[in-house]
This record gives C-alpha cells, sequence and structure tokens, in this order.
DNA sequence: TTAATGTCTTTTATCGTGAAAAAACAGTTT
DNA sequence: AAACTGTTTTTTCACGATAAAAGACATTAA
C-alpha cells in the first residue's frame, strides 16, 4: 500500500451532506473550493456518486437523484490522517500509563504496533517534538520526556507570558478593527453555552480553543500564535483523558471567559490583566491536579 | 545509496587528533565516549588505522605508529550530515535572494537539485519549520513566509522576553550554583577576545551563542532553551551573510556582554535588566538593518 | 570477577518506487 | 471570452528495502 485514500474519502463523506440541501451540484472547481480539495478529487467523488445512483452526471449537469443513506457514507475510520492516527495511537501509549520518562522511544516497533510504515512514523515524531514531550538522541533513538509537573508548569508558564502579551495587544486594537465583531459572536456562543451547560458541557473545549486562538492572533506574532497549537494539544488529550469534574470546571471556566471578554470590552488593560490572571490561574490549576502524582523524570 | 557514512568519517577525522597526544589509545568503550560514536563504529575506525598503517592494533594494545598526514583525514564535505547540507542548501537559496515571499517550495526538485532522496528534504522541512519561516498548504505543497522584516520583529519580541525572564532568574540563581562558575569562564574568555578583537572578531558568534544558551538555562523552561535554537540558526546564516562593520558590532557587542555579565554579578536585579535591554537592543538593530528591504510578504 | 574484545541482532537513516492528489494544459460549452 | 470539462503531467505521501550505526550478547583476558 503506498497512500491511503482518506483525503477523498473524508471529502466523499463532506460532500454527501451537499446532496441533502439541493438539487443540483455546483461546478467542479467550486466543490473543489466548498470541500477544500482538487479538482481531481472532485471528479472521482463524482465519479462514485454516480456509480452509486446518488446523482445523475453529465458534464455540467449534476442531478441529485436521491437523499444519501447511512450506509453511503465511508467508515469515519477511514477518513483519518495516518498523522492523526499516528497520534492518537501515540497519545494513548503515553496518558495510558507505564510510560515512564526517561523510556526510549522504537520507530520500528512503534510502527509495527499501529501497522504503518516507519517514515511516517519518524515524521510523526519530529513533529511532535517541538511540544516537548520527547527528545532525540543524536544519531540513535528518541527519549520520552514525559507529561509530567515539571512540563506543566513549563507550558503554563509560556502559556501565561504570551497570553498576558496578547490580550494586552487585544485590547489596544482599534475599535474599527474586526475582531471586535468575532469577540462578540463569541460572546453570544459563551452565554448560550452558559445557559445550556448541564446539557452541552462537552462543546466547550472546541468553543475555549476559538477564543484563546482569537485572542492570541491580536499578537500578530507567529511565535505566540504557533505555540497554542502545543497548548491546543495538550488541553485536547487531557480533556479526553481527565473527565472529573468536567462539568464543573467547564462552567466555571464559562463565568471566567465571560468575565474576560467584558475586560477586553472595556479597554481597560489593567481590568484585562486581572482577568486574564484569574482565569489561566485556574487553568493552571486545573491541568496541575491531573497529572499523575507518581511520574517522575528519571535521569537522563 | 542508503546511507552515508558521515558518522564514521568525522569519528575518524577526530580520533586522528588523538594520535597526535599520545603513543597508545585507550580502550573500545573508552574511545566511544571520547567520539560520542558507538563501539561499532570505533572498530570500523580502528581497523581502517591499522590498514593505513596509522596505529598496531592488537586486541588491547593499540600502538600509535606515526602521526597522521594532512591526507590522512577525509575531507570536510564528506564529514557532513545529510540534514546539514540540506539546509545549508535551502539557507543559501534563501538568503541568496530571488527567493520571494509566498513563492512555493518543491519538494522534489529540492531534492532533485541537492542531489537526495525526497525523504530526507521532507523530514528536513518539517524539522525547519518550527523557525516559522516556511509554512505547509494542508495536504500540498509548503510555502516561503520569507526571512522579512516582519519575521526579524516577531523573531526579538520573544527573544527579548524570553532573555530577560532567564536572566532574572539567573541573577536569583544561589551563590552555590555552578553557573556562577561558568560565568565566570565565559567572563575570561569575554576579556581575552576584547584585547585580541582585531585578528579573532569572527569568534565572537561561537561565543555569543554558548554566552546566552547559559543565561537561557537559568529559566528551567525547555520552551525557552528550545527557542533559542530559533535565533541561533538565524543567527548563524546571518553572520555569515551580512559581513557589513563585523569586527565594529562585534567589538560592542563583547562589550556589552561584559557589561551584562557584571550586572548579573552584581545580583540586582534592576542592573541585569538594563544591561540585558541595552545588549539586545542592539541586536535588534543590527538585525534588521541587514533585512533587504525590498522584500515585502505577499498576499496569502 | 571485572572489563575488555569478538560476534550477532536490532534500529536508524536514506533511497527508489508507486499510488493518491494536486496542478497544468487543452479542448468545449455557454 | 469567461468559465467549465476532459486529459496529462507533476508533486506529495507512504511503503519496503538496504547499508550504516547502535546495541546486546557471548567470550576471553587481566
Amino acid at each position: 500500500m503506498s497512500k491511503s485514500n482518506n483525503v477523498y474519502k473524508d471529502a466523499y463523506n463532506r460532500g454527501l451532506r451537499l446532496l441533502d440541501e439541493t438539487k443540483s451540484l455546483p461546478s467542479e472547481p467550486e466543490l473543489g473550493v466548498l470541500l477544500g480539495v482538487s479538482r481531481t478529487t472532485i471528479r472521482t467523488i463524482l465519479a462514485r456518486m454516480e456509480e452509486t445512483g446518488l446523482i445523475a452526471w453529465n458534464k455540467r449537469s449534476k442531478t441529485v437523484l436521491r437523499v444519501p443513506q447511512p450506509d453511503d457514507f465511508f467508515p469515519e475510520e477511514e477518513t483519518d490522517t495516518l498523522s492523526q492516527i499516528i497520534e492518537r495511537s501515540f497519545m494513548r501509549r503515553l496518558l495510558a500509563g507505564g510510560a515512564e520518562p526517561g523510556m526510549q522511544i522504537n520507530e520500528l516497533e512503534l510502527a509495527r504496533e499501529i501497522g504503518v510504515g516507519t517514515t511516517s512514523v519518524r515524521e510523526f515524531l519530529i513533529r511532535f517534538s517541538r511540544f516537548g514531550l520527547i527528545e532525540k538522541r543524536r544519531n540513535s533513538h528518541w527519549v520520552l520526556k514525559g507529561f509530567t509537573r515539571a512540563f506543566a508548569l513549563e507550558l503554563t508558564e509560556i502559556r501565561e507570558m504570551f497570553e498576558l502579551r496578547s490580550a494586552a495587544a487585544f485590547a489596544a486594537l482599534p475599535q474599527d478593527s474586526p475582531v471586535w465583531a468575532d469577540l462578540d459572536l463569541l460572546e453570544d456562543e459563551h452565554r448560550l453555552l452558559a445557559r445550556q451547560i448541564a446539557m452541552r458541557f462537552n462543546e466547550f473545549s472546541e468553543l475555549d480553543e476559538r477564543f484563546h486562538r482569537l485572542i492570541h492572533r491580536a499578537s500578530h506574532n507567529r511565535f505566540i500564535v504557533d505555540f497554542y497549537d502545543v497548548i491546543a494539544m495538550i488541553f485536547h488529550y487531557h480533556y479526553q483523558w481527565n473527565k472529573a469534574q468536567e462539568r464543573e470546571r467547564n462552567e466555571v471556566a464559562v463565568t471566567e471567559h465571560l468575565a474576560y471578554i467584558a475586560a477586553l470590552k472595556s479597554r481597560d488593560l489593567g481590568k484585562v490583566d486581572a482577568a486574564c490572571r484569574k482565569h489561566l490561574k485556574s487553568a493552571r490549576h486545573t491541568l496541575l491536579t491531573s497529572i499523575p502524582e507518581g511520574q517522575q523524570p528519571q535521569q537522563a
């Protein structure tokens, strides 16, 4: 096997959803933009839709014949990128315990275990190394540094530095900047979520990420913006892993966000600083309490 | 060809220098530690040294027979890592002009041009991406963001944030910390270099890096320490590229470093902050003046 | 009985290859 | 002639294979 066609399968699944809404599909280039893939992939998708009797396709006319059924979709797991598969698998092992800091990481073994080629694993590890959880020994193996208390503290130290600066930059943005409209929209979403928190508390993490990314973007600094990838990754897996008091935690966070938003809108730097600090402090606390205590870093 | 034996060649060259000093070589494991390679490589080296009549090798006895000649050494260029070769080649193209921001980067073309496989180029680009000069379009090509004024400003913003914090942490270190001894040694090296600046000004950049890394290490934060890789990379190529007033610049920098060191030793946070700020300001200025003005970022 | 050497096994680094996907080009339709 | 469709070329992505290098095990010397 040389390359999986997950791009096609994922785009196909998303394409099926378009069939519910219209009686005929737009042009190929338009579909390409819509689904974020090339025309080549669009044509493969259309070919299959024709084959399975979903549409009648003749040059420009792409008439919808029937509504897609559940079994028209490709299985979810076939739409994932290889790197997503590897990342998930790797993080599961990392968080599932037994992964002591100092332990060495074996490319070949990982590849075999996940059922992928070594190249993909290597590339993943290189990409992943910027998160600071693993480290490469010169022309030798990788070493696990581990999701330790020290890691969490170092991560949050930078996060706090960056976010305080970004928040200040945000508050200083001119009134006609489009970010204020974005902030208003996010505020509405927060209010709505706050009201329905009992049912929708698990939707918070996605909103959280969008909110913080908006703020970080105000820094206009690629290193700050990119660093949020590290935070997002950690929080993503952390949320999946530690479900204790999830509802309460998220309820508190929503409230803090709303206060933070109000502070930003006041454009009072003192208030912004205080609201930001308060929120980051509780975020740090949440993260720290979720770290297994036993794990202490080995001597390298 | 599957893998070059540059590790062996480089270690061999370094091994030759040991022959000048002693009449017989130590044990294989000891040599391994000394040259930073495995015993397998050490044995390959010893085998060749025996073959070329440099040593007589019988089990534990490794007697030096003659002093190595210039042509005993492998050519410098054969001792480089593939990734070093690729990086150099890539940076040359980047700085040599004609590399407009927004331009797309072609893996295959790069690989052919440098004469290496695509895998190595891919891995290089992934590793290199953390420097913020290039960016990947989702399942498509890489895009050059370019060594622009914006890049330099964003880089220095983070650098200043991190270094001020590290310097403060450094000054707060207890008197019995080993870093003070390291600092003393560096101070001596600075004084010596200052006296011989006319001849040795080009040795400054190496000293500069060691000095700043020592300070950053005091932060005990892997993200801060790792970020210095970005700065070091940029300065490395920047120094190679822009030789204008190199002597004067370095002379000023040495003086600033000495003031900075004095401030650290005083452990007076106000003085440290001032000395650090002063040095970083002139470093930023130097970097900014070296950026070609014409290059403006394209619309992405 | 410790620490070396000799030998064998495992892992990493790199390439060429082939399918998926993108992109470029050429020909049609409105 | 602008925007589409049909076709061809190029590029990315992922694999297995292979030599270099690391590492583990067995044996021998001090």
